[in-house]
DNA sequence: AGAAGATTTGTTACCATATAACATTCATGT
DNA sequence: ACATGAATGTTATATGGTAACAAATCTTCT
C-alpha cells in the first residue's frame, strides 16, 4: 500500500482543489478532451471535499451557481469524469468522489464513512493478484474492478464513542 | 483461492436449490430466526439463478406466485436474508444474489457478467489484509468490504466474439 | 386459554437515482 | 461560411428505495 489519500488527515486543502483542476486541465489537454464549463464546475464542486456527492446534490450546487440544472447535465458531466478517471462513483451509496490521482492508471480501493460519507483513496494493487487468476481460472474477462469498504472514519469515531 | 462458485461452470442446479433452502433453515434454526413464506419464497426466487435480480424483478416473481407484492415486502425479505448472509447486494448493479456459503464467515467477492448478471462467488480474505493495514493506518474502523469485478463470463465472451 | 409485548406484514404515499429520446447549440476543420 | 460531430437543453419517464402507521401474527408468560 503506498500512499493514502488525505481524507482523513488535516491538511492545507487548497492544494488538492487546484491540483485536481491542474491535473484535469493537463489530461484533457493529452487526450484532446473537452473540460468545459460544465464538467469543470462539476469536477470543483467534487474537489470541494474528500467527500463522495451525491449526483442530485451536485444538481443542487450547479444551480446555486446559477448553472442551467437538470439531471442529465449532472450525470453527463459526471459520466464524462468517471469515464477518463477524474472522478468515481462510490457504489454502495450511489455518489461520486473526485480522484485523488488522476491520470495514473490506478486500481483504487476506498475507505468510505457511512457517517460523513469521507472518502480516502488507496491503491489496491497488491491485492488484486488472486482475484484476477480465479478470474482467468474460470475464463471471466475483467473489465473493472471496485473495492469498496465501508466503516467509521477518525473523526466519526471518536464521535460515536462520546 | 479456495472453491468457485458454480456460476459459470455447468452441474446439476437442483442440488443448489436445495443446498440453499436447506442450509437457510439450518442457519435460521440455530439463530432462532424465522425463516417465514415471504422470506423463504424470496430466498428460492433468488436460488432459481447464479444471478443477480433487482429488487422490483423479485417483486414481480412474488406476484407470479400469488403472493400480495409491493416494494416494502420485497425489500423487507431482501434486508432480511442479507443481514444473515443467506443473500448478497451486488451493489454496481442494485440487484440481489443467493449466497453460494451461507453461514461462513466469508470476505465474499463477486466476478459479475455486465451481459447476462451472471454472479459468481468467490472468496477474498487473502486478498485483504493489505487494505486492512491501510485503513489501521488512518485510524479507520471497517465495518464491511464489498469486492465486486465486472466484466464478461465465459459464455456471453463467446458471443461477443461470435 | 388469555393477555402483553415483540416481530412481521399490509397499505399508502412518496422520495431518490438514473435514463430515453429528440431538439438545439456549439466547436472545429476546411 | 458551412458541414460535421460533440455537447447541451428539454421533457418525460423508468427504476430503485423508504417513511409512516395500521393490522395481523407469533412468543412467552401466567
Amino acid at each position: 500500500m503506498t500512499e493514502q489519500s488525505l481524507a482523513f488527515v488535516d491538511h492545507e486543502h487548497g492544494g488538492c482543489i487546484a491540483r485536481g483542476i491542474a491535473d484535469a486541465e493537463a489530461l484533457c489537454e493529452a487526450r484532446s478532451l473537452r473540460l468545459t464549463q460544465a464538467r469543470r464546475r462539476v469536477l470543483e464542486i467534487l474537489l470541494q471535499e474528500h467527500r463522495a456527492i451525491g449526483a442530485y446534490e451536485v444538481l443542487n450546487r450547479l444551480s446555486e451557481l446559477g448553472e442551467n440544472a437538470h439531471p442529465p447535465a449532472a450525470y453527463r458531466a459526471l459520466d464524462f469524469l468517471v469515464e477518463h478517471g477524474l472522478a468515481h462513483k462510490i457504489e454502495c451509496i450511489n455518489a461520486f468522489v473526485a480522484c485523488s490521482r488522476p491520470g495514473e492508471g490506478h486500481a483504487p480501493a476506498f475507505l468510505i464513512c457511512r457517517d460523513c460519507r469521507g472518502v480516502a483513496e488507496t491503491d489496491a494493487s497488491l491485492n488484486s493478484t488472486p482475484l484476477d487468476s480465479a478470474a482467468e481460472d474460470v475464463g471471466f474477462a475483467v473489465e473493472r474492478t471496485s473495492i469498496e469498504v465501508e466503516g467509521l472514519c477518525p473523526s466519526c469515531r471518536t464521535d460515536a464513542a462520546g
